[in-house]
DNA sequence: TCCTAACAGTTAGGATACCTAAATATCAAG
DNA sequence: CTTGATATTTAGGTATCCTAACTGTTAGGA
């Protein structure tokens, strides 16, 4: 049937899609490994870097709990790269900002980074590099039906 | 110059395969907390279907270090999805093994994950379904590069 | 034959990131 | 002014990974 047959292949591409998301985690690691900056630090060093990013939207932005987000963004003030203040509408809250020794750790981090995948992407061939250009839009859709 | 724009398309796609692979990280997760198998011991396990996976193999596999691959295949042990049996022809290594109960869990926790991401694939038009299709081989490639 | 270097795996110890539950403080509505 | 909801932190625990050190086996000379 041709449900069945749609199925099927819906159910082989999944299996190829976890295949890849596999190997990201694993490109991921590697990524982090050189580095001095973990990643999940950075994704919320990122998001200090507007000025006045608040724990809760910091956490669920990076896809985890509060908690989490707290104790990275405590390593991050130990380290210098940002600071903690009251939120001045809402003394509940506290607002997480990057210090200028912070901005400078993101842009360092993100240019090593991203230097070292361009090194990998530039070894592909201009078609397969259209073939990743067109499907980042997908996985982000595909993210934000799991984040759901 | 030619050059620089060229490097600086390369390093603009870099930084949005930098922010999939974030996002991959997180499916990931997700993915992983719906489970009783984590995904690294899935990894695993499928390794030891053949019959005859050793640790040594199954880590570079996985890339992961040798000890992690054993910690996970003692948990694997324990929880008698596998079995652990000296190698007739070198006595240094150990032979892992899928147990009929692992084949059975293998096979269950590759079902639920294929149809929960089958799933999400659904909701997707026929265009971006093939722009995930054609991305998949050369992440594949990309995963290559980075093992080293 | 025996020694030694290389190799396969395990054990021990430690780091990191994540989670849930509970505690603290503030806000907002009645 | 009380009470329930909200924002964050603290406490405690889990999973995965890593490096270094240890045990046992193999293989290639001297």
């Amino acid at each position: 049937m041709t449900t069945n047959q749609a199925d099927d292949a819906l159910l082989a591409l999944a299996q190829s899609f976890r295949e890849a998301l596999r190997q990201s985690v694993y490109v991921m690691r590697r990524l982090d490994s050189e580095e001095q900056l973990s990643s999940a630090q950075l994704g919320v060093l990122k998001m200090a870097l507007d000025g006045g990013a608040r724990v809760g939207g910091i956490a669920r932005n990076l896809g985890v709990k509060v908690p989490s987000a707290t104790e990275q963004i405590i390593k991050l003030e130990r380290a210098g790269l940002v600071k903690r203040e009251a939120d001045p509408d809402d003394s509940r809250a506290v607002r997480v900002a990057a210090t200028p020794a912070g901005r400078a750790a993101v842009e360092n981090a993100d240019r090593r980074r991203n230097e070292f995948i361009a090194g990998i992407l530039g070894t592909l061939s201009q078609a397969e590099r259209d073939a990743v250009q067109a499907a980042l839009p997908v996985f982000d859709k595909i993210n934000n039906s799991v984040q759901n």
